[in-house]
DNA sequence: CCGTCGCGTCTATTATTCTAAACAGAATCC
DNA sequence: GGATTCTGTTTAGAATAATAGACGCGACGG
């Protein structure tokens, strides 16, 4: 047994502010069957983890997906997010680049008459946002139209985008993108 | 016990060819194990399925993971987006509910005071946004920090979490979950 | 037809897990 | 200081899972 599930069910336990006990009452389990568990006396069957966790309460895939985020961070000060822009446009992300993640969260913001390229992005996944401040004009696929603060779009990034701002004042974007392009 | 995890077990041997008692061998079990598990006559411990799944080779997050797997509209007007929240958080969805996307973009805003409940939230896949105005306190696993206009957040859905709005002024967010929660 | 090999299932025994209850330490109260 | 109440841990016995090997079934070949 390679994974740590005692050490893993007490982290689990802990973050929600259980005891033992308490716990076990929930999950219709005895105290001492968490003790033994979380000490790795025993190997629990699948039945009584689920039962375990049916308490918390998390899914077995949760559990076991779990480790995959140790302690990256959570929190992020507004000057904290990596600028990965050029001149004309500004991509704050949060996070930092090529982290593992399953997505990519930005503030973008755009200068008057900037654009992402005459050449038509296209690449994998999905992406899409809410426009905050300024007027963009977004060409998807065929169609193509200017959005306001408040508006959203949303699209598969396999089809061909491009984002202009048409306005004189900056556009600013939150957008989110998945699987993470940067 | 409601997962089928003997079925599912069976799916995976089939999904690679394998028979009961080459995968038993793989894995240092016997045939008879694999046998009763596919069954469901039997619970296996975390310890005898991790053996057999390493027989495979497939991670117990996988296995558990596996069930999970089974032209829309581009733009959206500030009004068209989806109002799915209550009194004190309204949540205003980019796209309709349970369209087949892989994120959930929302437009959050919280009442002075609101919060996600006295119960964490906790539930699969990642999640992070950006702060457009007012102050949220946001509990992660076990820390707390208040954010303000342009702080960001990001973490992993499964660590319990909790939003509540600290400050005097409601509190707008622009936040992105994959896979979608709603 | 019969032997052989593959498959999954079943049974008796052994090994492990789960329960119920006792135990020990620390904090709180009067 | 001696209850009370909260921790988590430990133990004997009951419940459940794993093993080794037998069993039945079907396919293939001699």
């Amino acid at each position: 047994m390679s994974i740590d599930v005692g050490g893993h069910l007490r982290a689990v336990r802990m973050m929600y502010g259980l005891s033992q006990r308490e716990l076990a009452k929930r999950a219709g389990v005895t105290n001492g069957t968490i003790s033994l568990i979380e000490q790795n006396r025993v190997s629990p069957s699948v039945s009584s983890l689920k039962k375990v966790l049916d308490g918390v309460p998390m899914s077995l895939a949760d559990f076991f997906t779990l480790d995959l985020q140790e302690s990256p961070q959570v929190f992020y000060a507004r000057d904290e997010l990596a600028d990965i822009g050029d001149r004309d446009v500004s991509l704050r992300l949060v996070g930092a680049k090529r982290a593992n993640r399953a997505m990519t969260i930005m503030h973008e913001r755009y200068r008057p008459k900037a654009d992402t390229g005459a050449d038509m992005l296209s690449h994998k996944g999905e992406e899409g946002g809410i426009i905050l401040t300024g007027h963009i004009e977004l060409t998807v696929g065929g169609q193509s139209r200017v959005l306001g603060p408040g508006d959203a779009y949303y699209f598969a990034s396999a089809v061909p985008h491009r984002f202009r701002n048409v306005g004189d004042e900056p556009c600013e974007i939150i957008s989110a993108s998945t699987p993470p392009t940067f």
